[in-house]
DNA sequence: TATTGTTATACTCTATAACTATA
DNA sequence: TATAGTTATAGAGTATAACAATA
């Protein structure tokens, strides 16, 4: 915080310093806030979290069953987190823990018939709500801030499939 | 039911459809997840949260004492969570509770010159954490995705400054 | 000895509900 | 009765550490 600000109401303090970066930080956590929150009430029929639907969808995404050490390192989340996540799809019956047989210490991941179903569902109900969070922008533009934010992501290791190791 | 027909793997890896909502969701998650990571670590060493410096920050650029309903609605946040929040920046030195006059029921917020002294500093490394994310765009695209993001930011019912009622 | 997944535990952020003290 | 903030409790998402079975 450079200059104290005395006006009462934010003018979104635009350009007056070099810290672009801290300021896209802020408002991407806000945008991703609301993005969070509408896709919540979006899931919220479904009995199925955010966290349990982005790693559903990544399983449904790889075709063949995944490995549950996969699967944390894809989301560079701890193992036990995986466990979390995965009990509660089982428990949903959205997907099964299947073995390994090239290695008995590791478990495999299939998506369910109903998981796939439910996944659908999930991705319509999603889309809808981002569609409404996104509507000031028409499509050239969303596909142009779609092509920044990957230029951003695509950098750190952002292994493409990372499907199986 | 839906017409959607699809088998239970389904490789549109790239959006080319009219997704690009949903797309974007996504993007939006994956990346705001990298920056709190980076923020998180770059915070670590000053035993504030991020929830705690986002709030610290805010009451920092609202210059007089601001009433803990207000930041409960500025956030979006339930009036207990503000509590919780201001219980930690409280013990930590870097907010005060001072007394409303005007209306006996109510708490207003200061920040301390420990707080104000503290943000600077995870400005500052947060900042340096958001650069390297960032890295990949130019000033200018910066900046563009800033509007556009702003674009889609300034329509919920972001109330801009929210200060005082 | 290293790795896979688990149990056990804890922290952050948020929510709802019931309570208090004011208004 | 309505509002501001609190206590109490809960759930989602993540983490670390210790452990089992397997490699």
């Amino acid at each position: 915080m450079n200059g104290k600000q005395t006006g009462v109401s934010q003018q979104r303090t635009q350009g007056v310093e070099p810290d672009e970066p801290l300021h896209l930080a802020e408002l991407m956590a806000r945008l991703s806030w609301h993005l969070r929150r509408s896709g919540m009430k979006a899931l919220a029929p479904t009995q199925v979290t955010m966290g349990q639907a982005r790693i559903l969808r990544h399983l449904a995404h790889c075709d063949a069953p995944v490995r549950m050490r996969d699967v944390a390192d894809r989301f560079e989340i701890a193992p036990r987190s995986v466990t979390a996540v995965i009990d509660g799809l089982e428990e949903a019956g959205l997907v099964e823990r299947v073995p390994d047989h090239e290695d008995r210490r590791s478990i495999r991941l299939r998506v369910t018939p109903a998981g796939s179903h439910a996944l659908h569902a999930m991705d319509h109900a999603r889309a809808e709500a981002a569609r409404t969070v996104f509507s000031p922008l028409s499509t050239a533009e969303m596909q142009h801030l779609i092509e920044l934010l990957e230029r951003v992501l695509i950098q750190p290791g952002e292994k493409g499939g990372h499907c199986n190791a």
